[in-house]
DNA sequence: CATTTAGTTCCAAATAGTGGAACATGGTTT
DNA sequence: AAACCATGTTCCACTATTTGGAACTAAATG
């Protein structure tokens, strides 16, 4: 399950995911449990990562949770990194044209990434949404961008699913999963056919640079007492104009100051 | 400027940090100029917590950006350790009956951290305000929780205010900010005077624990063109009222698994 | 009161981080 | 075209940091 080594930096993060993947402030003990490193090792990162803020420490109940300063430096990543600030004017046209729910996913270590939603019903749901996280393998975004990877990325990011069968038409194996994957290339779009929770469909597209880099996805999402599949394939051509706005406009989109001429390309950040 | 050493992990956090300030992608080169690191340091660092998610590498541009694994953990961070999902409904209601903005934050390292807001007007915008940060010493929230710090954590505080003027009232030194913080003890609640921005007045209260431990604070802001001070000073009951509440719901509020198996665990600790 | 469990501290050995300097690359000037 | 410069990347001997077994303390349990 840890990602690999890099050094104790890459430890921190691992103590990180750790306490952020019980949902709920955590004791030592149970963090001791679930962990690799001998206890006086985690312990120190404990109190370190405490210190920086990057967890909390209640004193009262004993127990560590993701800290505060997390949230800070979220914000800048939101802000900067992800796709969410350009795509906002685009998945409000959408949201309201079509009437449904809208997700902006982009694609986190194998694992999908919410981003940015519209919910037609309600008011958005701030982190409620955003910063979750979601299988690849059964969602239409998680389809969508796993499709359009580069042939090393997409052998990692395929082994590393889970392939838990949530409903009867989930696919649980990567051979199916590859089959559709292909068939979503084809077709420029993927569906999720309740593979991953029952009467919930989906369509989604992928967001592509004009190099066909891969940046993320976007999906409109029903269940099916509201409409049936070939109700929700309609709107097929409106969500790929979207997406491909989208990906221009990332292509355009420079920080304002930030005005540098295109360099060479190097390293991936995965 | 470096919150100081704490090992390894604390300089990655430094350039975590010292990468966010810029609030834009930003190349090698101007990182190292701000930063007290060797070429190589930086450098390794830089490709280690690009490698782990915590920062983004955009290799088109070849800048850095902080990475969207913050997202994923800070969802975790506000989800569990802020005051958000608690004060959720108490803001509704705040906002409803008072029908004007208001903040809920929290103290971050000697600075306000907006965690939740309600925007009578708008829809609430995602981290484009959960998340962001402001000084404490000319907010209103801010200086309602630094009235409620214990002394050396309020000396701490204090000393690393910035004192800018941004305002004709923005209290400019660590003795004009005490004098109010005496002030704001007896009558409980912040008041802020255009003392960040010109036009802007608002009144805050502190959510504390019943055994006094500061969680947060709250706050109604209005631009004076809408209400003068005393029509805004009749909110304050209210406000208090529900920061009241939020501490006391803060108190018995536990994570739903935690409840059922709670059995071993005293309830306080006093 | 003895006993278990949870959390904290210590320190010598081992490892991982450091950073000066040399190297690579691509763009610009002479 | 050659010399130059700015930016980014790699190397490696030196050293500071991390490591983790074990001993210790505090508090819960029977």
């Amino acid at each position: 399950m840890p990602v690999a080594g890099d050094g104790t930096i890459g430890k921190a993060c691992d103590v990180l995911d750790q306490v952020a993947a019980f949902e709920r402030p955590v004791r030592f003990a149970e963090l001791l449990d679930s962990s690799d490193f001998p206890k006086a090792t985690l312990y120190r990162f404990l109190q370190t990562l405490t210190n920086q803020g990057m967890l909390s420490y209640d004193p009262e109940r004993q127990t560590y949770a993701p800290g505060m300063r997390l949230v800070r430096l979220a914000h800048a990543a939101w802000t900067q990194s992800s796709l969410a600030p350009i795509a906002r004017p685009f998945l409000d046209v959408l949201s309201q044209e079509t009437g449904e729910t809208v997700h902006l996913a982009q694609l986190d270590s194998s694992q999908v990434l919410y981003v940015d939603k519209r919910n037609a019903a309600q008011p958005i749901e701030m982190y409620s949404q955003a910063g979750k996280v979601g299988p690849a393998y059964c969602t239409g975004v998680g389809k969508a961008m796993m499709a359009y990877l580069d042939d090393d990325t997409l052998t990692k990011a395929v082994s590393q699913q889970s392939y838990h069968r949530f409903t009867e038409k989930t696919l649980t194996s990567e051979a199916a999963l590859r089959a559709d994957l292909d068939l979503i290339r084809q077709r420029g779009y993927a569906i999720d056919d309740e593979e991953h929770e029952p009467g919930i469909i989906c369509v989604a597209c992928p967001i592509l640079t004009s190099g066909n880099r891969m940046l993320g996805a976007i999906s409109v999402t029903r269940s099916t007492e509201r409409m049936d599949f070939n109700q929700l394939e309609a709107w097929v051509p409106r969500v790929r104009r979207v997406a491909e706005q989208i990906g221009a406009e990332a292509q355009t989109w420079r920080f304002p100051e930030l005005r540098t001429k295109l360099g060479n390309d190097r390293m991936q950040a995965t």
